[in-house]
DNA sequence: AATTGTGAATTGATTCACAGCT
DNA sequence: AGCTGTGAATCAATTCACAATT
């Protein structure tokens, strides 16, 4: 039987949530308590319209006349995006990426936290931080923790090799640093970042 | 006057161009010289009608019966990007992911170079790889150079200032790594990455 | 015979316009 | 009066289906 078809949110949309739920902290920070469709979206930089539209796919949430209630909202995206609770994460390909993104102190924050990174040849020199293990102590390690997403951040050569071992492991997101397609399962969720491709759109994008 | 209103690429369509070009690459580093779209398609991860949609942006460039020229597409769809020159990007803010993308040696393979990185305390200590400035030397850079893109991998708090800087100085793209909205001029382009953004993403297309 | 190029059809996303609450 | 929620309308992207070309 395939998996319970949850009325799915588009992806485009999801990301937007992320959007507003940083919106909707800073805004709690400050002290806020309520906004309205207009405000929280010129703070996301996104149409009131799109941000009510994108609110829908939660349910009725706002209160006509008011706006929003900013603690509840951002609740409510939270629970949505399963970022309630803080989330372990792995990683995977210490080298100079991977080890940036594990002194990066801004996880945390977001909701995701870094319980182990895994590389071919971990260096024993580390200082605080999660622990550095082999690759070879990867799949005992999903096993027996919740751990379902991890950061790839290997060379492109090894990249679908570690991904098979991830994928056979037991992790269901990848967010993959290597500039391949990685080929995946369907019951697997890839979401790239190409920081190559990424440089080439601007290019494109400034060329006037 | 606006600028010429060449025949925009919409962006969905470049990025997917940039993607067929690193696929192109990879074919001619094994010496392949002609692809039909049902193979370069394949390599992407893309449908055959899309890839071929995509190249009609470039014009015509197929030969009906045989496919395409490896060398003559990646050639065509590297003038279009405008990365068939090495271009220069300078980097700023050389904390943690800076330094990683300094040290990386992925972009120059892609067609990119950072020509300089500024830091507000810029560490002496540097071995190679390109001179780390202080901030204040920036907008003389950029006045003597022809650079135009950016990386911003400064604080979140120190974002906006800093990208203030950088349009004044003349920068016209940017890729944002700080996890704000930027405010910037229409005629500047903005990409951001947020990895925080991302793993939400990814946590809620796992959630079975 | 094989494979591109493309108008038409479809699907998806965004925006509009206004009804419905508070 | 103010602001949300949403069906309808518009706009954009993708896919189909097949004519055109080698």
């Amino acid at each position: 039987m395939k998996r319970a078809a949850r009325n799915v949110i588009p992806r485009k949309a999801v990301y937007r949530l992320s959007l507003y739920h940083r919106c909707l902290n800073k805004l709690r920070h400050n002290g806020i308590t309520t906004v309205s469709s207009e405000a929280l979206a010129r703070a996301a930089a996104v149409k009131p319209t799109q941000l009510r539209k994108d609110l829908t796919y939660l349910g009725q949430i706002g209160r006509r006349g008011l706006g929003y209630d900013v603690e509840q909202l951002a609740q409510m995206i939270a629970d949505t995006l399963g970022t309630n609770s803080l989330q372990p994460v792995i990683l995977v390909g210490v080298g100079n990426l991977g080890a940036a993104l594990l002194a990066y102190r801004g996880f945390e924050p977001e909701g995701f936290e870094i319980v182990a990174a895994f590389d071919a040849v971990p260096q024993p020199r580390r200082r605080e931080g999660p622990p550095v293990l082999p690759m070879d102590r990867l799949a005992a390690f999903v096993a027996e923790s919740t751990v379902r997403m991890a950061v790839l951040c290997v060379p492109a050569h090894a990249a679908q090799e570690v991904a098979n071992q991830l994928v056979a492991a037991g992790i269901t997101g990848i967010l993959n640093f290597a500039p391949i397609v990685l080929a995946v399962p369907d019951d697997v969720v890839v979401n790239n970042v190409n920081l190559a491709i990424e440089l080439e759109n601007l290019s494109y994008f400034i060329q006037g």
